[in-house]
DNA sequence: GTTCCTGCAAAATTTTTGCATCAGT
DNA sequence: ACTGATGCAAAAATTTTGCAGGAAC
């Protein structure tokens, strides 16, 4: 069998993920281990919600309570990206140790969300982190519009 | 007097939004009315409940949800901008005609949210938006970091 | 006179918290 | 053993919706 969290290897984010939480004197619990192996499968960004209903279609008894307190010990240690693209629920994903990442176009009219990547805006972003007068840790970009289909479809 | 609304002339907004919504049909009903006056003389972003908070301590009898209604259909014609920064409530700011904006830094220590423009990561956007196969209508970026005295603060 | 807009109250959604119990170190 | 992590249930916070009355055109 190949579910969904193992498609890949290990991952090479899970491992940094359980080092840096050892790291930070913390432990392996059962809900934190299945939340780091969901995420390090994904490829784009999750909602907490799905990831419980992942988790619990998966087999494990894990609570809903439990993948948003992974989610937040995640994000505080800076190993998860937080993000809200609009329509109320907060999206996670992965922050990589390379600092590699990508970027999101939401479709306003069918919710779609697609990643993207983009060297020249990395850059201006890097630019502009080094000017302003505040420790810039993080960054996200969202663009906003219509995808091909619903451009098509509001045509008619 | 010269309550937190009528600070600046009618304002450049203003205007603008009457007149598209008149262009789209629409009435103008107190609360709408209440709500662009108010976003009018907004330099940055502001949630619903801080502008219903607003509204009904300058006095008119204003419900929250009539400011989530104004508040929807300003964005449905793009003439509010609306983003999330983190702590689960959705902020609003007049998008300008001339599409002059801005965009923002979050503290994540003490949730301050501070202003930024910055010429070259539009032009960045500008080019990327062209690149990408969908219709770019608005995008928005978040710095996630520490300002200065909670940068200060953590030494301690 | 219609039709849209509004306020109020209730509901739906998302996220957080309290607490007893279990598990990791 | 000690302390942190978890599940469950309840609560909190944010946003949406139903409906009857009032206002704009």
């Amino acid at each position: 069998m190949s579910s969904t969290t193992d498609r890949h290897p290990p991952g090479p984010w899970a491992g940094h993920a359980r080092r840096a939480l050892q790291d930070a004197g913390l432990r392996r619990g059962g809900a934190r281990e299945a939340v780091i192996d969901f995420l390090t499968a994904q490829d784009c960004a999750t909602s907490a919600q799905e990831i419980h209903a992942a988790l619990r279609a998966a087999g494990p008894r894990v609570s809903l309570a439990s993948v948003y307190r992974a989610l937040e010990t995640l994000h505080g240690l800076g190993l998860v990206q937080r993000l809200e693209v609009g329509q109320g629920e907060a999206l996670y994903e992965a922050a990589l140790p390379s600092g590699e990442h990508h970027h999101h176009v939401v479709c306003e009219r069918c919710e779609r969300i697609l990643p993207f990547e983009d060297r020249a805006l990395e850059q201006a972003i890097a630019r502009l982190a080094r000017r302003v007068d505040f420790q810039v840790d993080a960054h996200e970009v969202v663009l906003h519009g219509r995808c091909p289909s619903c451009r098509e479809a509001d045509a008619h």
